[in-house]
DNA sequence: AATTTTGCTTGCGTTTTGCAAGTGCAAATA
DNA sequence: TATTTGCACTTGCAAAACGCAAGCAAAATT
């Protein structure tokens, strides 16, 4: 899991490459929208990733400039991870997954709620989400 | 590669479920701007996809609602695969990994022109490629 | 009638995944 | 100070998925 091959130069592809497994996606959406990101947390995720998955992709994503390590405030042992501003980017495709599923997938309450007022002014949204996040970072 | 096991009810998981590995949203790709496509056509694509993956994924797709196949108005033998509305909801998203990738590869001249003209007017992009999709189909 | 095209399927060796157990280090506890 | 606990991984191994090449039946072409 370390060098990637690029297939093409096809946008799509090239994005695949990288984050076009069925994980990647799932520890940047913790990333976005869970309140702290341990390894330990991504392991408690509904999704049940096993650890040494969960350990090549914070790698791969980390090669790639997606997410960054950083010490844990309260503790050196625990390590936080989070989105690079490259990562942040990726909001927009996550909120049009979101929207897409919501479409024909039954969701969970709370995730329709907050999708109902993001449909209101997607934009908006995702500016202000976007600014939330950098200033995490 | 038949039955699908949704690992939770989070809509990112439920999307990566389907869609979420590095073949088939190349193959949602091919049907959304490459002029026909037949069996042989994604074959032909540059990633060189193998025959049996493709065969595997496009069973997947059809299975949950995302393409359909077609008789060829020409020929008895070729089989015409197209997106579904399910399918062509999916355009948005293609183009925000389009735009992602746009911001952080270097990408071929032609598709590079497009997106410019993208970005002028996401969408209304997006309006009109939906009905030129869903017309096709 | 014979050959080619088209859309797959089959076999098989290689790679990736998933699960369980283990390791090393920091911090908390006794 | 010694020991146990928590955290971030690593390792081993069986099972599944992948990738490549070859094969196959039906339709089209020659």
């Amino acid at each position: 899991m370390k060098d990637i091959k690029k297939r093409s130069d096809c946008p799509i592809s090239s994005s695949l490459d990288i984050w076009g497994d069925k994980w990647s996606l799932l520890i940047v959406r913790d990333l976005m929208f869970a309140k702290e990101c341990t390894y330990g947390d991504f392991l408690k995720s509904d999704e049940k990733i096993a650890t040494n998955i969960l350990a090549s992709r914070l790698l791969t994503l980390e090669t790639n400039g997606i997410i960054t390590k950083h010490g844990h405030p309260e503790s050196k042992a625990k390590v936080l991870y989070k989105l690079t501003p490259k990562g942040v980017d990726l909001l927009p495709l996550m909120m049009e997954i979101n929207l897409w599923a919501d479409k024909y997938f039954a969701l969970p309450k709370e995730r329709k709620a907050m999708l109902e007022e993001v449909k209101k002014d997607k934009e908006g949204f995702i500016r202000e989400k976007t600014i939330a996040l950098l200033n995490n970072s």
